[in-house]
DNA sequence: TTGACAGGTGTACGGCGTACACCCTACCGT
DNA sequence: ACGGTAGGGTGTACGCCGTACACCTGTCAA
């Protein structure tokens, strides 16, 4: 009975996606389901099936899309801050949508558009003048660190939670140098309110020790045993 | 009308932890899952539930059962001999268990097996003599690769299919550096077959960058700015 | 004897991914 | 004008998941 009303514009893979990446952004990674998706486009879950496979490629779609993201290299300058410049435009990517991350190591096989990233990075070693020798071996130290993953050991959210009084007591116990060296972080807070370490610069502090120690082991013609 | 029967020994938490770490060792993690889990023990899924309190607890469980497995800190030698021993330690025991990496990266919160763990890695630092302030960035620096973790981009399991022919040639066309990055790795094969990459070669060779590099920095008494 | 308690059970609910059969609409060549 | 085909949305159903809740049973202390 309702008149033809206006028809909704069709689903599309690029809106699926998109719609995809939304819903990860406010409400985190599990709260992507094809239902809940489905849902907020306002359809069945099936309808979703007609433009991705399965839930796999729908995720292999939204890394696409982050991946997507990243800044294209820079011109000019050496390759050390060619890709300096690089990983910091991937990891604020990754900032924008932090659930990312997470995604991309649970695929087990690169997307394409990852590939088109790890290439043109590998490209900047070689056009830089490394071997084909030590580039290899560095796109394994450097690992997912290329893609601006942190590799903090734990994401945490004490960020919420000050150090807790009472914990801490106990914490100088049983783990005095836990505590020693969260005392010590306390203290150099002089970046926002609580949050303890200034994430940013650990990130380049990290970057930085891999590329000086590539820079050197460049410099002095390294090669690996044969 | 079943005899009596010989009683089964009671669960415990530690039955229930150290069948969960036999079921995901075969099967993945995939396959660890309440219901199985408690089929595997010959008990009703809400069993399980009078000796952990959710299924993230179990996870922890299996966690703390992992990084137990990780050898004492050696002595003598220099802190960074003993950081890199313990280091390759950690990383065999997690390989021992494939899944345990991906287990850990998803805990939000740090169990306190692993604190322990950190904690003495922090006092090798320590008692080698670094100051509290390149520790704590030597630390956050070092991130996951301190429990053994490889970070990679891709665990891949090119391992089963070899390069595929005509994809190569795709790839070359498409991706050439990446192209001739897998050339050159694929030719180094001194290892086992196919595999392509020595991972072991790779993780030291990375492991070495960062500790030389924290090293060179330690001894130029090198601090953050203020 | 009683009663508390630890530990195993059974049933049930809501969520998930997705197989499969269906239907409706638009557009095609005749 | 007309049947055919195909793309895209639907409805139902299945088997899996984690787990809340009420229940039963055996053991041991008081």
């Amino acid at each position: 009975m309702t008149p033809p009303a206006e028809k909704r514009t069709p689903l599309s893979r690029e809106r699926v996606l998109r719609a995809a990446v939304a819903l990860a952004d406010d409400g985190g990674i599990e709260s992507l389901s094809m239902r809940r998706l489905a849902s907020e486009l306002g359809v069945v879950p099936m309808a979703l099936y007609k433009h991705v496979a399965n839930k796999d490629e729908l995720l292999d779609g939204v890394v696409d899309v982050v991946v997507g993201e990243i800044d294209p290299p820079g011109t000019g300058a050496g390759w050390k801050a060619a890709v300096r410049q690089r990983i910091l435009s991937a990891r604020s990517a990754l900032q924008r949508h932090s659930w990312a991350a997470q995604v991309i190591e649970s695929r087990s096989t690169p997307t394409s558009a990852v590939l088109a990233y790890l290439n043109s990075m590998i490209g900047l070693f070689r056009e830089g003048g490394l071997s084909i020798d030590l580039t290899h071996h560095v796109m394994h130290a450097m690992g997912s660190r290329i893609l601006g993953f942190s590799q903090e050991l734990f994401t945490a959210a004490p960020a919420v939670e000050p150090p807790a009084p009472a914990a801490m007591a106990q914490l100088a116990g049983t783990f005095p140098y836990v505590a020693e060296l969260a005392r010590a972080a306390a203290h150099t807070e002089d970046s926002v309110v609580g949050a303890g370490c200034d994430d940013q610069f650990e990130f380049e502090f990290a970057l930085d020790l891999l590329l000086d120690g590539i820079e050197r082991l460049h410099r002095s013609g390294w090669m690996s045993a044969q």
